[in-house]
DNA sequence: CGCCAGTTTGAATTACATCAACTTCCGTGG
DNA sequence: CCACGGAAGTTGATGTAATTCAAACTGGCG
């Protein structure tokens, strides 16, 4: 069960340092999160509509899909969930999930106790504050979705996932070469996009005949990010991402300075994406 | 400037009510907010897109949108805020707000700074735990906006729609008799739901054809909510409302028990959704 | 091998957009 | 009082992006 290796900083870590400079102690704590660490085959359902959740669930490997299924059997895909993404740790307890989180291939969840994860909380304000920066963040990328779905068309909308994902797999580190985990079907693309599979197919041709992407064996390489992001409107200023200058005031609570400090280190954001 | 008449219970404590019980000191607290109130006339921006907000704003009376304008100059907009719903709670300070809000009618705001608006959540559990509740809301909004977009044709986005504006206006105690506030010209109604004025012109002169609704000086009726419910595949289930059955846990923080305890007195949730 | 899930391509269909009148409404001013 | 102007609502004709249906092709796997 345990990790045999001392494993490099994993997606969690590296997402929330982007926000926050965290501690070794920190560190120390997240990593021990992967003490509870399950492993998931493809296409379960790690939460199901209408359950009520008793513990939290952070995904460290693999990738998942929130999502709802309509009563003509249609299905819409929330969001993706890479590495890295909390399940429901802005979902109150005792509420019923509105939707569905499943597999998309095989995965490993991190189970973490509402209780503990509390505890957690309160006593590292750093850790609070990443979350947060963190919650804020996705949701920036709901509403990116709307406007996706709402004004962009097909070939758009294809070319903004691209982007977004690209861009997650940076923050957590895997997306050396521009080249990222890809396990979705054209099907699954066309659930999160409101779009079929054989439209998905064909825009997806069209970018690979343009030289934008590739695609080969689970993985897809982002051959030419500048002209896709030009394809996509996509702009990484517009998914909350920067460090607060300010640490964020909490439901009723101020968060120490420290915590924001602003620090070197990591690469100026959106580098890969915004390079020539 | 100042409310002369002593007012009834005003949208955001009806609001919150639904969610926690509030003692007349909340209510109290809640009532002083709306001393310093303003009005703002029809298409004016409150907030504009790249703005750090220096304080928080409540809606008072009137109606605006959450929108992005798009480089196309397309606009896209979010949400549309109703009275009571605060402008940027779940904003951090010193960051850059990705879209902008402009009101859609005269409206009244008021101004809360966010010290003040921190010391409230810090000493008074109740309302924290309302207005976490309430942002549990807003992203299940946001979410059924996806799968609007999505998922539906246009004549189920638009009868989607207008549930979610009166079951809106229910819970602020404005919809009486089913009718509520209708100010949005059909163009504003096409930019919230991806479509065209053009085309939502034609929805809606089905509804009114079919009997489901009526229009007329600034109010819509909706004469038959159960077939547009089916229409529009809603269910007042997915919009989160129940009171937690327990206190939510917050960023590191349980609230007291008593938060949450269970009263009668409003009528039950989706009361006049739900009936024949 | 044969099977199944996913991908790919083609042809017909449709839900919506676009373009372009024309109307209705309302405020404003002569 | 009516004339005017502008903004929103309404309707028709036409265009098109994306759907739908259908069939062939691919690759992994028992």
């Amino acid at each position: 069960m345990g990790v045999d290796a001392p494993r490099a900083e994993f997606a969690f870590q590296r997402k929330l340092s982007r926000f926050v400079t965290l501690s070794v102690e920190d560190m120390a704590i997240l990593a021990r999160l992967r003490d509870a660490e399950i492993a998931i085959s493809a296409d379960v359902d790690i939460v199901r509509e209408g359950e009520v959740p008793h513990s939290l669930f952070m995904l460290t490997e693999g990738m998942a899909a929130r999502y709802r299924v309509l009563p003509d059997g249609g299905r819409q895909i929330l969001t993706f969930m890479l590495p890295g993404d909390v399940c429901d740790a802005h979902t109150a307890p005792r509420r019923r999930m509105d939707h569905a989180i499943g597999t998309i291939v095989a995965s490993r969840v991190a189970m973490i106790g509402r209780a503990q994860f509390a505890a957690i909380l309160a006593r590292h304000p750093r850790l609070s504050a990443g979350l947060q920066c963190n919650a804020l963040q996705e949701e920036a990328m709901l509403r990116e979705r709307i406007v996706s779905l709402g004004r962009r068309d097909a070939h758009a909308r294809v070319a903004y996932l691209l982007c977004e994902l690209l861009w997650r797999f940076e923050a957590i580190g895997q997306a050396a070469g521009r080249r990222f985990c890809w396990p979705l079907t054209q099907a699954e693309l066309g659930d999160a996009l409101g779009l079929t599979a054989v439209y998905i197919n064909r825009v997806l041709r069209d970018f690979r005949h343009s030289g934008l992407i590739a695609v080969q064996g689970g993985t897809l390489c982002v051959l030419d990010p500048d002209r896709l992001q030009r394809r996509a409107g996509f702009s990484p200023d517009y998914l909350n991402v920067g460090r607060t200058a300010e640490p964020p005031v909490f439901w009723g609570r101020t968060v120490r300075r420290e915590a924001a400090a602003c620090e070197p280190g990591l690469p100026p954001l959106g580098a890969v994406m915004g390079a020539a």
